[in-house]
DNA sequence: ACAATATTTGGTATCGGTAACATGTTATCC
DNA sequence: GGATAACATGTTACCGATACCAAATATTGT
């Protein structure tokens, strides 16, 4: 259609400099009131819409925080995503999405593009990253923060809490309530390495109880889903009662596993023990409700934002463990 | 830390010039296979990063195209943002994503934020919106894309489905095996017109069966959860057999029903009827299985991203209708 | 009324790529 | 061998906003 309307047309149209435009309609204090609004009124009417990509371009700064995700499609890290974009908007940034699939190199890939925008921070999921993506992150002067996991060798802040220590309310609330032999439903291929901590973190519970080994249900890789749950149950069949309890990497997982025995018949937690992780809705919502762990899935998102608006003043390392507790639900 | 490695940098420490530079990187023919090499190389070497933003101003292209959602934490939502964000990295074009919670006032700022990017093409999800967020579509001269529903007065191309001819076919299938008395569980608030119109489509149908009335199980606002459905099937208790069957809005409302009908010991689908919208994973994992209308989430967004691919060529004004079809659980 | 100060406005250069065009260099053909 | 074509590289200008500095205008105090 026609050419794009500038600040010059703008300008051109009241009589004044681009310059005073451009400060007009940035609130700066050194216009003219009557100014300002005769130069608002005729940037409406002229239909002019500001260039975000010339001031990034020419200030710098793009006003992006690139953040990745293992998956869009998942409750928990949506919730964070949310919490975390409208924090940031109130320090007028916007969000960059991009999700790795739970894969390292997709990760890779991901941050290389997210770097070419310039974002002005970049926040990460998990702890885990290929040795490339490390040393683009650190050649990078910008804040890099690592969430949902308390990596042991931080590449910057990190906003999240131990996956290992959170599974183990679950293995200790068990024991206690008498169960013994544990399985674990998770994935273990794929690089959902939070899925990975929470398996550790089970078997470490029980050796440390002196309980048998847990072993190991594997429903392949990551993302894991409600399906993978019901599949793996389904597959056993009533042989599921060799397990008096399954631990499972998720609530989702959780639930198709409570389905399943539903289906069979089975009863829980008379016949079997059920927990999931990261009080999902579903868990709270489904009969019986599922005992699982909490996670601050927005606390996560606020907490990132909050830290990325007062870090111009305080650029300490900061590391914040947001916990996790464990919530009772009926299915132990 | 230092000042950016910048094109000019490389060709200065190659020896040629920064358009030299400029070709080798992007794969263009008219450089040397050995100068292209070597260019590669120092780029490397310096840790020279690209910067998208130069280009985008440059170029006056952004490789954005700008994605609108109700909700990011919806599985259907956030299936066909996969499919669309993957199908359009294949043409280089990156997502800028942003979501409306569903309001259309949001939506108008969130319109008015994502266009100052110079996105290159805009996706919203339904097809309602303020007139002020029309009229700042329309003045720019880029491809405009609603999904989702099939709106009666689009502004570009369309990829969507009838949600109220989708809904019809739960109404219908339940009077045909028997059910009269139904309750449509859903939002009456909040702009999601895409519930309302499921409800809309409800009552119609019924009216054409000649079945009495629909009535309507207000649950508030939208975005409507599993919680919804639990709480108002908790409130009314055995009252709620006062309908053979609730048409829910979502499946996952769907479940809330179904487990609190279970919670008060009724027998689903022998005591009422349940179904459910969208085929959520939930549907089919639940026990009993949730009577769903399917709805291709995914194709939505592949769909969007072919559609894009192509825009240059073929400009007609497309209207793809995707369909949905029942899904026969076991809670009719 | 005039100097001193505060407020408002303008001019110029620039951020890092790349389109368009010009020029230089090497292969190809009769 | 010389003309022509094909390929490779360089030069210049520019996308739109704004930092920086200079200048003009308005306000204040004595």
């Amino acid at each position: 259609m026609s050419a794009r309307v500038t600040m010059r047309d703008v300008a051109r149209a009241v009589g004044v400099s681009p310059m005073t435009v451009s400060r007009a309609l940035r609130d700066d204090a050194t216009v003219s009131a009557r100014r300002r609004e005769e130069i608002r009124k005729t940037a409406q009417d002229l239909g002019y819409v500001y260039d975000s990509t010339a001031q990034a371009f020419r200030t710098q700064k793009s006003g992006f925080v690139a953040v990745t995700l293992p998956s869009i499609n998942n409750a928990n890290f949506a919730e964070t995503f949310r919490a975390l974009s409208d924090g940031l908007s109130e320090s007028g940034l916007q969000t960059l999405l991009g999700s790795t699939g739970y894969s390292v190199e997709k990760e890779e890939d991901l941050v290389r593009q997210l770097l070419t925008r310039n974002p002005e921070a970049i926040v990460l999921t998990g702890g885990h990253h290929s040795a490339e993506t490390r040393s683009l992150l650190r050649a990078r002067d910008i804040p890099i923060i690592e969430m949902w996991d308390l990596p042991p060798d931080p590449l910057g802040h990190v906003v999240g809490f131990s996956n290992a220590d959170a599974m183990a309310l679950n293995v200790r609330h068990l024991a206690k309530t008498g169960r013994r032999r544990l399985a674990f439903v998770g994935a273990t291929q794929g690089d959902d390495f939070r899925g990975l901590a929470r398996r550790d973190g089970a078997m470490a519970a029980a050796k440390q109880l002196e309980l048998p080994p847990i072993e190991i249900l594997d429903v392949g890789r990551a993302p894991v889903t409600m399906t993978h749950g019901t599949d793996v149950v389904a597959r056993m069949g009533r042989d599921i009662l060799k397990y008096d309890a399954l631990v499972c990497v998720s609530d989702p997982v959780a639930f198709g596993c409570l389905s399943a025995c539903q289906r069979l018949g089975l009863s829980v937690p008379d016949d079997i023990a059920i927990t999931g992780f990261g009080q999902f809705e579903v868990a709270k919502v489904s009969t019986p409700r599922i005992t699982t762990v909490g996670v601050p899935a927005r606390k996560i998102g606020q907490e990132v934002a909050e830290l990325l608006a007062r870090l111009p003043e305080d650029n300490a390392r900061d590391v914040i463990d947001v916990g996790a507790e464990l919530v009772l639900g009926e299915t132990s």
